[in-house]
DNA sequence: CTATTTCGTCATGGCGGTTTACAAATTAGT
DNA sequence: ACTAATTTGTAAACCGCCATGACGAAATAG
């Protein structure tokens, strides 16, 4: 079926869908998610005095979404204020639980994820898939699928949709790979490779990664450029709570972005492009390293270890990313920049130059940069969520299922 | 009393005001308009199947919008098909208008737009404003406001905002000026010093300039760059038909993108910015001119005279302007690249050494770029424009006051 | 034990868009 | 010219959704 789980409210006034009773009530279920979700139990009227409808309405709202599983009544408060206390309303630990999958160059991961945000199962497969046909690399995705999905509604939740990240640029309509050097896939529309009893979409993983850090990182704002380094080096710019995608999705190609015009010649036409100096095949040559199998955990334990060639290349890769930053954070004025993928094991040594390169540029106060903590589990957890989100945002579609 | 005309409606389900039925008039109320507004005259069933209401509910709207004096009947139409022939409906002529008024290095400039948006009054003054207090300034401006505001009286039209496009930053809050070099002024209050009756937003001028491409230009796409040259070098980044702003409300700071990265050195505290190389002084450097008045007028002179260091001065500033959009190109993947303000008269030597690099440095088909057609009406425009865009977006506000 | 406060629900009402029906105004066909 | 078909605009009845106001329930304060 293959819902379109997102876009399903645009911006802006006379624009988006005619304005019925109807589209009321669900967005008023979508407040009355978003806010029990948001601010953990609560009571119908605390949630009424939160949202601005009255307890009456509320009410009404939340025996729907009890009704369609999304809801749980939790029993009566603990009283510590004077009145009748309130019954706790919490999300469902058992309803629609967001299906998330990773296609990485080498490894497989699946996880599902409750209405309340838990990771309830999870299933990884380790592997090279570089240079692998999409085919049999889909099909082994599949079963992990099946296999998560199975566990998950052994354990009561049912699969509302499934979001896949992928190391490469993916078309808008959210089925299609357009091109993944690192697997080295074209134009490959997922869509006809996956499961069709489920709502699927196709996402970048650096912007899975970033979309996670929006909804899971702790303290961060909801304007920042969130830059990761898996396939090349890619930025995900968050505005406003949500992902700059671009006209043709390809937002955020801060890899390619001009460092030194003059520089040495980049594959993509250009030259001097960031990822000449902080590519990892880049700073693998500069630090005088072999290309071999965990690139970034051997770039860290030499760093680590004391390893001047090391240190020095990771250095001028943080001095070349400030620099690309600069631009960045002059064109876009980002509440902060966060790094994360596998920047994020290498900030120590990235940190100090990069930070540095972006004070010096800067006229008033810098931009602050700082690190994610969710490491390499970005993607997957941003996959997973976003499913999780979409049903928050519209509970209607799924109610009508349950 | 300064209302908030931006933002009324927050982005995104969960967030924003509660749903009541009178907020779902109110937007149902400016879809009609927009409709009517954007698809010339159209009868109430037009508009029904556009906005997908039902004939008998667009009545009622369309009702309470003449009441109101926002819609005009303009009688029955031509019939040219089977069937009882509708009766026209068109925005009013004489209703609310949108006061823009424009603070320039060396011109004041005010106008009245009417709901369709045709200017109906102008007032211009020439004079050097660089360097002098704000006060006596904006005391000027108060006179060709009150000036603009009565003709626009005597011809049926009443005030329902003012919009001041300067050349500066402006603080979120739409009122201060942080910053505005040209003019030497500093945290300046526009609020305090301007006609209280009216509801005020302060705005950077090549944000306007922006906005008017959007809503006037001819093919305009509504995901583009606006790139514009009066201070400095400013870009207006339009995402989905909206305004980029940033944190601070300081986005589309392309004059500091880094160029060159040791380049010389910038007042922002940075090296090789593209001011450098593209700003106004650096490129009448290059070309061995004086700074004088007219400075684009005179540059632009020479170039068509055949001046050979002017061109190149300006070939060069094409290829370092090439060079800043190739990154946010990258970044942004944006439709287009639209030159405006000074450099479009200048976009006949700027554009090819520009589009040259910009190609060079793009992988697949580069982005293109062209020059707005407003020339250096734009702020003013788009100032007037943003009061009328208001209106249509909440008729109800205004329709109170008729 | 009573007064007070707060919670959840119910009945009532107002508001807003839909449905259905119908008169008015035009074209197409005989 | 007259009828049938089509489309428009409006009015009346209806339904859905939230607000209002009242009420019982369950706690605290005195």
């Amino acid at each position: 079926m293959t819902a379109p789980l997102r876009d399903a409210h645009p911006a802006g006034p006379g624009r988006g869908l005619p304005d019925t009773q109807q589209g009321m009530r669900r967005r008023n279920l979508a407040r009355v998610m978003h806010t029990v979700s948001a601010e953990g139990p609560l009571s119908r009227a605390a949630v009424a005095s939160r949202i601005g409808l009255t307890r009456a309405a509320v009410s009404t709202l939340v025996d729907e979404l009890i009704r369609s599983g999304l809801l749980e009544e939790l029993g009566p408060e603990r009283p510590g204020r004077v009145g009748r206390p309130g019954s706790a309303l919490a999300v469902s630990g058992r309803g629609p639980a967001g299906i998330g999958a990773e296609v990485g160059v080498d490894h497989l991961a699946v996880c599902a994820v409750d209405l309340r945000g838990q990771v309830r199962t999870r299933s990884v497969r380790h592997g090279a898939n570089r240079g692998r046909a999409p085919e049999p690399v889909i099909a082994e995705l599949t079963s992990l699928v099946r296999r998560v999905v199975a566990e998950a509604e052994s354990e009561g939740l049912w699969p509302a949709g499934l979001a896949v990240a992928v190391p490469g640029l993916v078309a808008r309509d959210a089925r299609t790979v357009v091109r993944a050097p690192n697997l080295d896939w074209h134009d490959t529309d997922l869509g006809t490779l996956l499961p069709e009893d489920l709502p699927l979409t196709v996402g970048n993983e650096a912007n899975f990664g970033a979309l996670a850090e929006l909804w899971l990182g702790d303290g961060t704002p909801h304007d920042f450029l969130h830059v990761s380094a898996e396939i090349g080096i890619g930025a995900a710019l968050v505005v406003d709570g949500q992902l700059l995608r671009g006209t043709r999705g390809f937002a955020g190609e801060l890899g390619h972005v001009p460092v030194r015009p003059d520089g040495p010649r980049c594959p993509c036409g250009g030259r001097g492009c960031l990822e000449q100096y902080a590519g990892e095949e880049a700073v693998l040559r500069a630090a005088g390293l072999e290309p071999g199998e965990d690139r970034v955990g051997l770039l860290a334990q030499h760093a680590a270890d004391g390893d001047e060639a090391v240190r020095g290349a990771l250095r001028e890769a943080g001095q070349a990313l400030g620099i690309a930053l600069t631009g960045a954070v002059n064109l876009l004025d980002p509440e902060a920049v966060v790094l994360g993928g596998a920047l994020a094991g290498l900030a120590p040594w990235l940190l100090p130059s990069l930070r540095d390169e972006l004070a010096r540029r800067t006229a008033g106060p810098a931009c602050p940069v700082s690190v994610s903590g969710l490491g390499s589990q970005g993607p997957l957890l941003g996959a997973a969520h976003s499913v999780v989100r979409a049903v928050l945002d519209d509970p209607a579609v799924v109610g009508e299922r349950a």
